[in-house]
This record gives C-alpha cells, sequence and structure tokens, in this order.
DNA sequence: CGTTCTTACCGTCTTCTGGTGTTATGTTAT
DNA sequence: ATAACATAACACCAGAAGACGGTAAGAACG
C-alpha cells in the first residue's frame, strides 16, 4: 500500500505506525479477521491482537470474535488523520513562526493538536510562561520545564485524542483568559474553520472566548479536506499560520475573506 | 549514612534515589557546597549540579553562587519525605485493603498520595470505573486503561507533588460528587489529620465535601509526624486504613476518639 | 584580574523499557 | 468434542534514552 500524500514516511514510532496503517486497512475493508493482518502486515498474530487492543482502546476500532470492523468515519478520521500525520518539518516551521508572537511573562492557551506540541519544544527559551492545555503530551512535557506556570485544563480523557474535553474542561477554559491561543482543526475552508467532533468544538469555541489573541495553526493538509462542523469564521482569528507548502491557489481565497494569513518558513 | 527507618532500600532510580539521600543531606547541614557532595557521594561535580538543578526544580533546596540551602521545612518534609519513601510493601497492603471497597460502576476520587497511586495499579480488573485525580503520575497511568472512564482534576502544576491544585483544582473538584475518595496526608495525631501545605489542604478539604464516602489511607509512618495544618478529624472518615505494622499503642488512641479503623494485612 | 564556581557541550557507557515471537492455557462456537 | 480463535505468560532482542564524567567556556566574586 502506498498511502501518504507526500513524502515524509517515518517520525512515528514503529507500532504507532503500523497501527495506523492497520486502521486505514481495516476502514478500506471494512471488517477483516485477525489472520488477513498477520499476512497483510507480516507479523505474528500476537501483535496484531496487541494492535487491535489499542486501537478498540482508542475508540477506532470494534473488536469481536472473529475479527474486527471499522468504527463510524468520524472517530476515524480525526485519529488516523492525525496518527499518520507526518509533515514534521512544517510544523516545526509553523511552531518557530508562532513562537515569534510569544514574550516571556505572557499566558498562552493550547489545544490539543500536533501543531500546538510542536510549540511545547520551544518554550523552555521564552520563560517564564504560563501556559494551559488540555492535551496530555504537552502537559507531560510542560510538568518538567522550569519556570513555566502549567495550568492543566481537567476534563473527561479521551483516548482518541489523548486530551481532556466535554464541560469539565470547557467551564476550566471560561474561568481563564489568556493573552494567547494556539488552537488547530481538522480542516479550513475559505471562510471557516472546521472540526470533526462536537464535543471537540465545545471546547474550541471555550478557548476561542478565553483568549485576547487567536492564532490557528494550519499545515496545507488541512486545506484540501473538509470536516462536519463548522467551529469559526476565520476571521474570529487574529491571525492564521500555514506553512510553506501551501500554494497560493489556496492562500488567496483565505485572504479575500478578510483572514490574515501569515506563511511560516521552513 | 544509613538514613532508612526500615529495610526497602530500593523501589526508586538511583538518581533519583540519590537526590533524595542529597536533599537529606542538606536538610541536616543546612546548607553545603557543592564540593562537599561530590565527596559524600562520590560522584562528579556535574552530577551534583544535576542532581542540585532538579531538586531546586522540585522546590526543595534554594541554589546561590558556593552551595545550596534548605528550603522552609514544610515544603522539604512533604517532597523528600515522599521520594524516599518506601514501605512500598505495606502501601501495597493497604491499596488492596481499600479495593475491596471499590465495585464495578463507582465513581473514585484519588489526591495525589503514593497511597493512591498503589490503588491505581489494581483498578484494571474493576471495570468500569469512574476515577477523579489531579496527580499527574496516576493520570498518566490510568489513560493507559480501557473501560475507564478518566476524569483529569486540573489546575496549577506543582513540581513538588507532581500534581495539579490551586484554586482552578478545587473548583474542579466541587463540580464533582464520587461514591468514593481515597486520600492520604502527611501526618495524623489521635483526633486529626494534618498536613504541611495550605493549598493542599484547600484542594483535600473540597475533596472531603464532594465524596460520599471518605476513606484514609496511613501507613505507619504518619502517625508519629506532626505537620502544620489541621485538616480535618478523623470522624470525618468514614475508615482509617493503617498497615499491619502500625503498633497497637497507636493505633487504640484513634479507636477511642472515635475512628473506625481498619488494618490492612499483607 | 585571577580564582572559584557554574554551565554548556560532547562522547561514552549502561541501563531499561518497548516491541516482538513462542509456547501454553483459556474460551467460544459449531 | 474439537477446532478456531483469543489471551496470558514467559523470554529475548534492540534501540533509545538516561546517566555520568571530562573538558572547555562562561559568570560571579573577591
Amino acid at each position: 500500500m502506498t498511502t501518504d500524500v507526500d513524502g515524509d514516511t517515518t517520525e512515528l514510532s514503529r507500532p504507532a505506525r503500523r497501527q495506523a496503517e492497520i486502521a486505514a486497512y481495516v476502514v478500506k475493508h471494512g471488517s477483516v479477521s485477525a489472520n488477513d493482518l498477520v499476512e497483510a502486515f507480516g507479523v505474528s498474530v500476537m501483535t496484531v491482537h496487541r494492535d487491535l487492543d489499542e486501537l478498540e482502546r482508542q475508540g477506532v476500532v470494534r473488536k469481536y470474535r472473529g475479527g474486527v470492523s471499522a468504527q463510524p468515519t468520524s472517530v476515524f478520521e480525526s485519529n488516523v488523520a492525525y496518527r499518520l500525520n507526518t509533515a514534521h518539518a512544517e510544523k516545526a516551521a509553523i511552531a518557530r513562526h508562532a513562537r515569534t508572537m510569544i514574550e516571556p511573562g505572557m499566558s498562552v492557551m493550547l489545544d490539543d493538536s500536533t501543531s500546538a506540541l510542536a510549540l511545547v519544544d520551544l518554550f523552555e527559551d521564552i520563560t517564564p510562561l504560563t501556559v494551559a492545555t488540555n492535551f496530555l503530551p504537552a502537559i507531560t512535557k510542560l510538568a518538567q520545564l522550569r519556570d513555566i506556570t502549567l495550568l492543566a485544563l481537567g476534563g473527561i480523557y479521551s483516548a482518541t485524542h489523548d486530551s481532556f474535553g466535554g464541560m469539565p474542561c470547557a467551564e476550566a477554559v471560561e474561568a481563564l483568559h489568556t493573552d494567547l491561543l494556539f488552537c488547530s482543526v481538522s480542516a479550513v475552508s475559505a471562510t471557516h474553520a472546521f472540526h470533526q467532533e462536537e464535543e471537540i468544538v465545545l471546547v474550541k469555541r471555550a478557548m476561542l472566548r478565553s483568549a485576547r489573541t487567536k492564532v490557528l495553526l494550519v499545515d496545507h493538509a488541512k486545506l484540501q479536506r473538509t470536516a462536519l462542523h463548522r467551529l469559526a469564521p476565520l476571521t474570529d482569528f487574529d491571525v492564521v499560520i500555514v506553512d510553506e507548502k501551501t500554494p497560493k491557489t489556496l492562500i488567496d481565497p483565505l485572504r479575500d475573506h478578510g483572514a490574515t494569513v501569515e506563511v511560516a518558513k521552513i
């Protein structure tokens, strides 16, 4: 199988990668047996089962005796799109660009996106800093850093996103007001940002209300997709940052509709 | 140096262990130079500095040119007591005992204590379960488990406790009401539970208000200590669980004052 | 201005955990 | 009852991350 829109194959642990591929395989075939997967991926039955367990834990597939089947696309999409997500260099570039907007002493809010995670790696040098996020990997990283006030946004854990959400999270967000918000979405049209899942939209909307300056991080893959729920018009964001690989033909429409778009150089 | 009240030396990575010992050393001597520590522990200057940096990050010592000094005891106590904390077998026994109080489907709240952490390891078999906690290691573990609804209690991260606290956390707690609460404290007298730090007390009090059945987990070391802030009378707890090593002479007074004490068998 | 202490960087070593297969045991369907 | 499938329990291997020291550059103190 060739999957992959553009190059950049690695940057994901082998099992994680295989799991994402298995997920794609399952969705493609609707439902498959463990043995099918053994042949297709050249690993042992045991490993297949372990992978499937993990995918089930994340809510991507459903196991039953004799095989697995795919879950409703919404869940799958946002997960696998996210896991197979590469574009590492672009993400890093976007993060570096975003970083220039941050001054020591500021308060920053991050959502549960890999783009935001790339940004976290740059925080060490912008201290002191207050960071609020509901994204577990980000929380774990930030907890290690000195001179960073970490404000964890709690809530109901979602294995699919590895983050916290739901009403408790929205409430936690509403109790805050930060200088900056960096967030991402699953899809971007000429006029609006979209997201697959309603509960996530809830939290992101709350975040948008709780920050002075709002920044949308968009890698070029997002611009060609669509998603179910309309999150907000792009004009709600003070800045939209895209990566260099984004074709001009996709950027121009955004600007025509009033968005402030900045291009991050690699 | 001999430290160590009772056997059980390991169960802590080498650097972590040395750091705890260094912390103890610093407290004992009030303030020491890096070179002193080099001799005392037989490691390089570099390593000493790294250890001290870590301890400073946790708020246990204060670095200045020429050496380090201990922080106010309150901070130290709750940290090092915690890190040097062994009594592994006892903790496990207490956890196993506590476990019998939990039925599938219940909602459980945990505070930031190693006792609670031991309990987490037993949750895998009591599913489904809803667990709320502000303790980062517990959150990380629970996020891996299936059939557990994890409710993270967010707030301001404290490196000393590796948990979240402050007003945001207290508010998150107040929005809940669980069937059970398992918590621990730094010290227990015949009549009351105590804790070193005020902010922590704030959260624990909120937790006590937000649970139907309240359980206090006490390993025998706690019964001989004292601490600054009075958290609550022991009669506020429905059950107090102590380990087998606790001398009868310490248990009886608790019972005389009306507490329900149960002894966990190893 | 020099001494002392601290940090930054690099290379090496070790430790450890994650990933995997194999075999054995358990479970469900036919 | 038996075959197919799933889980559990070891044991192995490798890659990665951590721990550590040394040296050199930097900063603070006298």
